[in-house]
DNA sequence: TAGCTAATTAACAATCATTGTTATAATATA
DNA sequence: TATATTATAACAATGATTGTTAATTAGCTA
């Protein structure tokens, strides 16, 4: 995602409204690494400036992903996860047991992209996404098989 | 998945009825390499044995899942994949036009997962997924941009 | 082969994430 | 400040999946 002021400055030359919603959900976003549902977006808002709808921060969201500023994705776990990480090209690792998704940085390139292109026939590759499953440090401490207690 | 005899004697150690709704879905899922919906599936099997809910395929496909006969993938498409391919280690190629989802062989080992590993840091891996999208090759003929015309 | 009982099915309602609709409100600009 | 345009909120609707439960069936046994 861009800086707030750049997300400014693209609303307005797309002839979008600067509301304090948007701007509090574009503050939300801003370096967030958290991966968080729209759900979570959505409080953090509301914390902020008292009164959203859930459907404004969709909307806003699924804006912002047509405007290339951030990447919705799904790994899985029943709802989509918003990431403003655009800039660098990541993976995420997703913890099998607190469903936290974490950002892993790996070169899919040289040896790797040359091995999966001889293996996908003719099929036209756009882009590979590595979805690594596991435990994160947080649940390896306690008893692995344990659902988030709280 | 094993063969339907095999499954067949899974499910009677395992005290479940042989019914004719398990059966056909059975028999559905048998060698199937389409990465079917369960509405596809539901479908087959109405056009085999006339009568069957939804319900039924939905229960049928989770315990399936849950004896390690299948394994259910999400990849982002909105609806579940059942894919009867659990013994051979594979990942998915996905067609970003038509959704389809056809399987790539991918040794992730040696190299790619020392690589994995290093950067994931305090995270325990179990398992990784690759999901390559792009164009499958009906799709590669017709002009790209297009929705799946019938 | 008929009867018994536990397991299964079908019908239906419910859930959850997400999107559609629309009347009201707020922003940008002249 | 008035006006045109865009955005918001409230609410309903959707689609995939799961929950509930009464009726049916498979598999065993007499
Ligand atoms: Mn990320
Ligand atoms: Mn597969
Ligand atoms: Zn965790
Ligand atoms: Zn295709």
């Amino acid at each position: 995602m861009n800086s707030i002021s750049n997300l400014v400055d693209i609303y307005r030359l797309t002839n979008r409204k600067i509301t304090p919603q948007r701007l509090a959900i574009f503050n939300v976003l801003d370096s967030n690494t958290d991966h968080p549902t729209a759900e979570e977006i959505y409080e953090q808002v509301k914390s902020q400036i008292g009164n959203v709808s859930l459907k404004t921060v969709y909307q806003t969201l699924n804006e912002l992903e047509s405007l290339n500023q951030i990447q919705i994705i799904d790994v899985g776990t029943g709802t989509s996860r918003y990431d403003p990480n655009v800039n660098q090209s990541h993976h995420h690792l997703v913890c099998q047991n607190c469903s936290k998704v974490k950002d892993i940085e790996l070169d899919i390139s040289g040896e790797m992209l040359k091995a999966f292109g001889q293996n996908s026939g003719e099929f036209k590759i756009d882009r590979v996404e590595v979805v690594i499953r596991g435990l994160c440090e947080v649940c390896l401490g306690k008893g692995s098989s344990k659902q988030s207690e709280l």
